[in-house]
Parts: structure tokens; C-alpha cells; sequence
DNA sequence: TAAAAGGCTGAAATCGTTTACATCAACAGG
DNA sequence: CCTGTTGATGTAAACGATTTCAGCCTTTTA
């Protein structure tokens, strides 16, 4: 038999189309006598609403749009997990975009909600990829729509984010308080606000010591393992060496410290690291990892909330979250070497 | 001004709905002159054709339901990008379902199919969500379908996978080469056919090798990192330690790594540590992980075009599709210590 | 007992496309 | 000059649900 439609349904249990559209989306207009009969069709019958029908009627997708610079990173990925299951619970369902940092892809994603593919949109970037008038105000012009993760300049837009700033601040002060007075940093991609901030918080926290920035030890990266290795490298060469580096990512991290361990260095004998975002494997390393922990599933579930609020129509009380961090102390960081 | 449909743009244009649909769908049948005026017309009023109601016509979606037990796995993540990837290129978006190991979630994302919402499904479990009649041939039943990485029982079902019982087998090989004779393994759950496969192929390497398989260097994981760390504090207390240890994933390797670390067990001088997959962060490792690669990308490649050659009602030349492997000698495998 | 209210249901319009079929003009071949 | 063919377009019927509106039948209320 082919697949069947509300109207089978109708006619297997006798009653009109609306009625058995009724039973499914507002049960409480219909009989409990009707309402049972028809659910027995159903169930015999194996009837699924045709999405396409009733999303043509209603406009309403019940997709969400998420788009992210890149599944494979670990901190993006822990918080598409979690949006993954707050979506499913509200029934949404999650369509994925992994632009891969070029534009042109989040250009396309961001059509998807204009062509209705999507009810709302997640941005884990900090572009905004709508075209805007901006003698007028953002809200009416964009779709529902969240910003994670990388918060880009718009005050009006919602945000879910942590305090970048402040974390590399707490990372530097640790530093700092174990005696490290020639610190590196290794950067994220400076297009990234998030990248912008946390340099900011470090060199904040230097200033607020009275120590002079050596433009030397701030070496660019672009959060990926291997700008680790090399920044590593880099540092080594240095004539004047740090005793400690501040990586703005646990995997450039990770990567400093394998560099630092072919070379024969302790950690934290010869140099501190740190990390941050405190993925899976930054307990794992040896030495473990000191990290700034962002909560990835917290992130993921206050943006999806956020999402689904506008989606129906609420004014969240809040349209900028920010996420607490905290600074995790394992065994990668200790006292200056003498 | 409302959003623009297609008859407001072929009241712009003067034409009729149908010639604005066959320009965009079917250009070869419009005469030049009018595709260009139509054309102008989209471009002026930014017209998006509406998902919904093509889709409706059509019963096409114009969406793949990707499902996965977690996408925060490096190895599945790494599938993802290029599957991803992969559609986009083809018109196609991803719909995201990680079913966190419940079959009820396998069950919930299957039905996105049923319901249209999708017009195929790529399954990384092996489990079949669908209701099946076992008497009849199975691929009238199910809808456009590639089973990758873990292979179900269904001979009929189009898949793509690595021959894990052979990656097994070389990792082995290699282990005995060095001249270790007692061997751990560290198991992924068994309901997976891939971890089956991958102990089939550490016993039958033994077997081989005339080396009695000792059950108590079997230990059960489940893939994970803190599995991998259970399974090396458990090995530790054995009164007979075995001399090496093959994880059956990186993460585990990693995990059991650490364990080693941990108490100053030297890798590979005390005990060689062997993975499988060989994520990014194997060659990070300290030493660098002894792992079997699997090739990501060309498995998410090969998933998304065997099934989009269904998605176009072609027949592909081969319905089983086996990615070669390879063994990836690093420092954490060594002789045995004597 | 009449009127009003409320609970349930069905008829029919509607959402925005696509596409089979009809139409019509132009043109080629006989 | 007639006929058949081709190319370009329009007409109108789907596609499968939701939802407004109206109608009917009970109850309640005055």
C-alpha cells in the first residue's frame, strides 16, 4: 500500500481531515471518543504527517540552522552536542552547517532561513551573514537568531558568550603569581572577537603588574594544534626565552607542549603552559593540562533556549548571557624556574 | 514589503508562474530573452523560492539525515566534516541527529525519513531503525540508506566501512614483530560489529602467532578515554602484566597513556601502547601514538556519494565499499623490555 | 420554554510551487 | 497552401496538511 495521508485517516475512522489534524496538534478540541478512534487508525495505518504539507500551511520548518566555523574542533563540538538534545526535546531538528571559515558557506546557510528551511538560525560566528540596513533597527530586519561563542559587535542581537577578557586575565594571574614575569601568548585568529579578548585580558593583566609587553612573545595562531607546534618552535629560538606561554586554545596547547617534550623540556620544569577551553584531552596529557574551562554544554543550552524563546514568540528576559568560566589548575603551570 | 512569491515575480516579469519555475528549474526551456527578464526580476525583488511549497510538489526535501552516536568523537566528527562538506556541493543540507547511544533516538531520526523531512539517511550505527519484513527483499523497504563505519548484519545494504578485522590483525602483526607475546586489548562495546571485528582480529592473530590467548588480557571499553584509563589500572594489578597493550581506539590509547604516565611507566621501555583511528591528536602524544589510520575523509566521501547515486535513482557498481586502512608506526610501540 | 452558551465536527480555502497538458505562432517539407 | 513539427508560454490541477468559519447538537440559564 502507499504511504497514507490525512485523508485515509479520515476515511479509516470515519471522521473529516480536520478532525484527525486536530487530534494530532490540539488534542483538546476533539472528543475523548474521537480522539482515541482516530489515534487507532493512526497507529494501524503507521500514518506520519507530511511535513511539507503542513509546513507550506504554517511557514514553520521545525529546523533550526546551526552554523559553525568547524565540526571537528572539540569545543564546538561538545556544544552541538548539547544543542543537538535541546533541540530534539523542544522537537526541533538541527541542520548543520560547517562553513569551514569560508563566507560564501555561511552566506549560503544563512539563506536557508530566508528560503524557510529554517525557523531560526545559530551563529558560531562573529559575522553577521544577512544583508542589513542598518539606518534602521537590526531587530525587525534579521530572522530569530542567536550568536555563540564568537560574539560579534551588534549590542541588539542575542548572545550567549563567557568572559574571554577575564579568563585570560585569571590564566595570566596565575601565571603571575608562580613568578612569571616573561609570559607568551599564543594568539587565535585576531578576526575572531574571541581571540581579541583574550589578548586584551593578557595584556591587562600585565600592565596591571607593572610589566613591560614584549611584542616578542606575542606569536599569532589560529587555534589549531599544529599553529602550536610552531609557535612553539618560534619561542624556542627566542634568545631570551619565556618561562611560560599562555596558548589561547587547549589545542594549541597541546601542540606547544609536544614540541616542548621532543625537545627534551620539562613542563613545568623548563616552561608553564597553559590551555584554554579544557577539552576532554586536556586532562589527559601529561603533564595535565592548566586550562581556562568554558562550560560547552551550558553554552549550548542557553543559546538554544534563547533561540527557542524568540521562536515563540517571548521576549527573553536577557539578550546577553554570559556563561561563567573557571581557571583549572593540573600540573602543566608551577614556579619559575631558577 | 512582504516577501516575494513566484507570482509576484511574474506579474514583474509578464509572464506566468510556470515560466518564473521552469527559469529557475528548468532554464533550457525558456527562450533567452524572457530567462533574463525574469532573472532581473528575481535578482530586483530578492526572491528565494519557498522550500516548502516545492517540496510539497516534488516530495523532495532536499535534506539528509545524518545519524551518529556522538559527534563529539574525533573520528566521527571527522566523517561529519567531509560528509557535510560532501552534500553541500550536491544542493543538499545536513540534518544533524546524534543519538548519544539510545535507540530511541535512532528510532526518532529514521522517521524524519518516513516523514519526508529527509530524503535518505546515513546511519553510523549499526542498528536499522526501520520496521522490516523479513519475508520480502529488504531494498524495496527502506529508503535511500548508506550504513558506514559500523557495518550491520544486512548483506543487501549499501555501506562503506574499513576492514577492521585486518587493521586489527597489522596492528597485531606489528605488536608481534617486536617480539611481545603478552598482549592486552582494550574493546569497544561489543554490541559494535566493529569491535567484534577488531577482536576477531586480535585473536586471530594470536592464533597465528601459536600464542594461547589469555582472557585476562581482554578487558572491556567503550571506546572512550576514561575507559582506556580503567582498563590500564586494571592491566597494572594483573600479577603477569602483559608487555604491550592494543587499544581498540586512539582514545582509549590515550586514556591508558596517562594511566602509564601516571604511576612513571616508561612507553615504550615498560609497556607499548598500540590505537586505532589515529585522530589528530595521536601524533601529539607523548610519544607519539602507534595507531591504525582510517581514512575519514574518503569514508564520509564514498557514504554521501553512494547514497546521493541513490538519491538520483542510479544503481551504484558496487553496493559495499571497503576504505584501506593503514598501520602508522610512531614511538609508543618498542621491543619488549627484557 | 426560549435563548444563550458551549462542545464537536465538517466544508472549504489556503499555503507556494511544479508540471502535464493545451495553446499558439513560426517554420519547414511536401 | 496544407500539414506536421518544434519551441515558448500559459492554464490549471495537483501536492498534504492546517485553520477559519459555520453549523449542529447539547446543556445551561433566565
Amino acid at each position: 500500500m502507499t504511504k497514507p495521508g490525512i485523508k485515509d485517516i479520515a476515511r479509516l475512522s470515519g471522521v473529516s481531515p480536520a478532525t484527525v489534524s486536530r487530534v494530532l496538534r490540539n488534542p483538546g478540541l476533539v472528543s475523548e471518543d474521537t480522539r482515541t478512534r482516530v489515534m487507532a487508525a493512526i497507529d494501524k495505518a503507521g500514518y506520519k504527517p507530511n511535513r511539507f504539507g503542513a509546513s507550506l500551511r504554517t511557514q514553520k520548518s521545525g529546523n533550526i540552522m546551526v552554523v559553525i566555523p568547524d565540526i571537528t574542533n572539540q569545543v564546538n563540538a561538545g556544544i552541538i552536542r548539547a544543542i543537538e538534545s535541546e533541540a530534539q526535546k523542544a522537537g526541533y531538528c538541527i541542520l548543520l552547517g560547517d562553513t569551514q571559515g569560508k563566507p560564501e558557506r555561511e552566506q549560503h546557510y544563512a539563506d536557508m532561513v530566508n528560503s524557510g528551511q529554517a525557523d531560526g538560525i545559530l551563529l558560531f560566528t562573529a559575522n553577521l551573514p544577512f544583508s542589513l540596513d542598518h539606518s534602521r533597527p537590526l531587530l525587525g530586519q534579521l530572522p530569530p537568531l542567536v550568536n555563540a561563542n564568537e560574539a560579534n559587535e551588534y549590542d541588539e542581537i542575542y548572545k550567549v558568550v563567557i568572559d574571554n577578557r577575564a579568563g585570560a586575565q585569571a590564566a595570566m594571574e596565575h601565571l603571575l603569581e608562580l613568578g612569571h614575569t616573561r609570559i607568551a601568548a599564543v594568539l587565535g585568529p585576531l578576526e575572531t572577537p574571541t581571540s581579541r579578548e583574550r589578548l586584551a585580558g593578557y595584556r591587562q593583566a600585565l600592565e596591571h603588574a607593572n610589566i613591560e609587553i614584549d611584542e616578542e612573545l606575542i606569536i599569532p595562531g589560529d587555534y589549531g594544534t599544529e599553529s602550536g607546534r610552531l609557535a612553539m618552535e618560534k619561542l624556542l629560538k627566542l634568545r631570551h626565552r619565556p618561562t611560560a606561554v599562555f596558548c589561547f586554545s587547549d589545542d594549541m596547547a597541546i601542540g606547544a607542549v609536544s614540541v616542548l617534550h621532543q625537545y627534551g623540556f620539562a613542563i613545568p620544569g623548563d616552561m608553564s603552559v597553559m590551555g584554554f577551553d579544557d577539552i576532554r584531552y586536556a586532562t589527559l596529557l601529561s603533564p595535565a593540562l592548566t586550562t581556562v574551562h568554558q562550560p560547552l554544554e551550558e553554552i549550548g543550552k542557553a543559546s538554544m533556549q534563547l533561540l527557542l524563546q524568540q521562536l515563540k514568540g517571548e521576549e527573553p528576559e536577557q539578550r546577553y548571557i554570559v556563561q561563567p568560566f573557571s581557571l583549572v589548575i593540573r600540573q602543566s603551570t608551577g614556579p619559575v624556574p631558577r
